[in-house]
DNA sequence: TTATTATTGATAGTAATACTATTACTTTTG
DNA sequence: CAAAAGTAATAGTATTACTATCAATAATAA
């Protein structure tokens, strides 16, 4: 996987940034710490100044790269996809058997990120806990419909879609592929969310994952075995 | 329904307001209105300022009610999710068959709300639009935990537990209900915002409900018939 | 090598937000 | 009728979310 994704850019759509922030070291330093900092404050409380200061630069010159901090963060999360997309098309690719595929692309998406993979300064461990409790705010927006036309949202929808043709391949008769790919998709966030922070109405903790209980929904869901 | 609500008072944890918009006129027209503005702006673009002009008070005189917008939002999910509980308690009451019980109880929780009850000043029409786009804002925060040690989720929190007893009494060796009942709650938001704005991730429209959607995961995942 | 251009940093400025404080006016209630 | 409570109006503060300008520096092209 490491090897794999080396020499590999995550795509991400052109008009989320002023600047490519991949094209400079100031851009890249944004990224890196704009993932640590929204972390750590929180995206609400996250500002371009204090960005500034935390990488010693000015905040113009973020402006420089980022319209304002909601395209920063559809910046991150299209990233964050795109990157999971990855994940997922490589380690499903060599599997023939439908179920199988369908088992190890619930792996790859329900679990939680354990180790940066260190292909990029992206740390993907700190960005999936940023994905967890910020995903939601990039579209729960007035401006959603808007920005959707745009096509910000394309590569998280064609995660969804890849997973709906998975789960179709393995039950074509099932009636509701896309909705239970995006239930498995938005449900695993808030899972995780839950063991963190309302343990009482999760079962997931250290003993039982989002991974058992998607697998065995799923499983049930579609008459599996 | 109706009849059975007439009389009845949500209560909202005391520390959501600074004085109960219950008690007064302006304290009515600030929640009925807000739900308003807040539906027609988005939480973001939503001021007290605003909501001032709006019903023709002062900014002033609003922070007298609620701390800040934050407070407000918290006080109105606290709202619905109370009501939402009275719906499910009411109409689960009289039923004494487990899957039947399961069955009324899905689709008290995952309709759309389509009229108002009349029963308030508070439009649940509108009200239940402000939760299905707003409502993860209120604990996607670095509060949260705080927050939810005060007790400001606690009627959520009960919701989810019902729902997991009445998932649990139709199949108690199923190990994951509260993660199902959480996931049937979270989802049905999701679900309705998606087929307002994402329809090529959801199959629920126009034909098919998320009603209809859930039934039949909540029925499979259980082994149920 | 010099001139040109691009990049970044520093500073200043604006409108709006999210409040707090004070004062005055108007109801309600005792 | 007086006191108290509720509300409105105004002003003021710190912060946010920018925009604009200009200087300094680094990269590159002639």
């Amino acid at each position: 996987m490491h090897r794999l994704l080396q020499n590999l850019k995550i795509s991400v759509h052109e008009k989320l940034y002023v600047k490519d922030p991949e094209s400079s070291d100031l851009g890249k330093r944004i990224v890196e710490n704009s993932i640590i900092l929204i972390e750590q404050l929180g995206f609400e409380e996250f500002t371009f100044k204090k960005l500034g200061i935390h990488i010693g630069s000015n905040e113009s010159s973020i402006y420089r790269y980022f319209e304002n901090k909601h395209k920063l963060l559809l910046y991150l999360t299209s990233w964050y996809w795109g990157w999971m997309e990855y994940r997922l098309v490589f380690s499903t690719a060599a599997l023939n058997d439908p179920q199988q595929k369908l088992q190890r692309a619930l792996e790859v998406v329900t679990q939680v990120i354990q180790e940066d993979s260190n292909f990029s300064h992206i740390n993907e461990v700190v960005l999936s806990k940023i994905i967890i409790s910020e995903y939601s705010k990039s579209y729960l927006t007035k401006e959603v419909d808007a920005e959707n036309k745009e096509g910000y949202f394309l590569i998280y929808k064609r995660l969804v879609t890849r997973l709906r043709e998975i789960i179709h391949d393995v039950n074509p008769s099932y009636p509701y592929p896309a909705s239970l790919a995006s239930t498995v998709l938005e449900g695993t966030l808030h899972q995780h969310f839950l063991k963190e922070h309302f343990t009482s109405i999760t079962d997931c903790g250290d003993t039982i994952s989002p991974t058992d209980y998607f697998t065995h929904l799923v499983h049930n869901t579609l008459n599996l075995k």
